[in-house]
DNA sequence: TTCTTAGTTCGGTACTAAACGAACTTAAAA
DNA sequence: TTTTAAGTTCGTTTAGTACCGAACTAAGAA
């Protein structure tokens, strides 16, 4: 982890490093089956200061054709993960993240989770002999993530009761 | 969840049921960037009966060349996923699933989860603004984070300590 | 009405990756 | 020593995807 040596950073500096996580952000998206110039996207409007980006601007700042940024946009907006404002009687459109509830986000984990957990059920029901090596394997596994399931959800009532 | 019908199905049913669970493998592992190869590979060795396969019974069962399966089986096996027996004195090779400890399934999570929190961190440190939206945003997301990963370990040593 | 702004759609190119077959390798069997 | 079994490596084909530029569209401005 960095220090915060935000202080002692000229303004280049500090752009130059964000421009850096722009491009880590890309190479996190590319990891999970998205474009890399989506996970740029997402980058510019996470990590800058200007927080509000309009078509254009994205094109100009990531250096895109139109073509591409009208399609990434579109995949990004299709999944929540951005969204815009317009102006009445104006057409631009002035994107921004999707800053959803971080319960979204425990949801999200808590229903993946779920997904996985249901797979394996599914598998141990078709096993002829359900003490065989990968049953007992499966059966464990499923266990161990209601556990955290059930769990999960004391959790979030206790993460926003006090906050 | 389907119904526990086993005793119901013919074996041939049980048997087209679970070559269609290893379709599913295969593009659960193709939405995480594996191939299709791959993912079936897994589900083979998860979903069958038979829970050790040689080099060539995957070739003919899968129905894939001798490079293709060589090729996957060498992913499968960088990544911890497979591993295989030998016999002394013979070269065939019997691969069956890395049954690990469920336990290396949470810390795993933990790790990615750790990952995630360390990216938004940096962008944090880069903000001119701690008070902008997006910093908002992202300090409400690292909290939330924060906690559960506290909680995590609590919960990995109590599901442990009673089983 | 015509022009400009703000995009979208379409078609093509270039790159990447999956999978194959054939030739090669290595070790045990005969 | 030759043959067979068990894979590996290499080069190619094929399929898919990312991105671009150019042409198009739709709505507001002049």
């Amino acid at each position: 982890m960095p220090p915060k040596t935000i202080f002692m950073m000229t303004p280049e500096e500090r752009i130059t490093r964000q421009k850096a996580l722009i491009e880590q952000m890309g190479r996190i998206f590319e990891k999970q089956g998205f474009g890399l110039i989506t996970g740029r996207i997402m980058g510019l409007l996470m990590v800058m200061d200007k927080e509000e980006y309009t078509f254009d601007e994205i094109v100009e700042e990531l250096k895109i054709s139109k073509s591409t940024a009208s399609h990434a946009l579109r995949i990004l907006e299709a999944r929540d993960l951005i969204e815009y404002k317009t102006q009445a009687g104006a057409r631009k459109r002035f994107f921004q993240l999707r800053r959803f509830d971080s319960s979204a986000l425990i949801d999200d984990h808590h229903n993946k989770l779920k997904e996985s957990c249901n797979y394996m059920k599914a598998v141990l029901d078709l096993k002829a002999d359900p003490e065989s090596p990968n049953a007992l394997f499966l059966r464990d596994i499923v266990q161990m993530i209601n556990f955290f399931l059930d769990k999960f959800d004391e959790l979030k009532a206790e993460y926003f009761s006090r906050s």
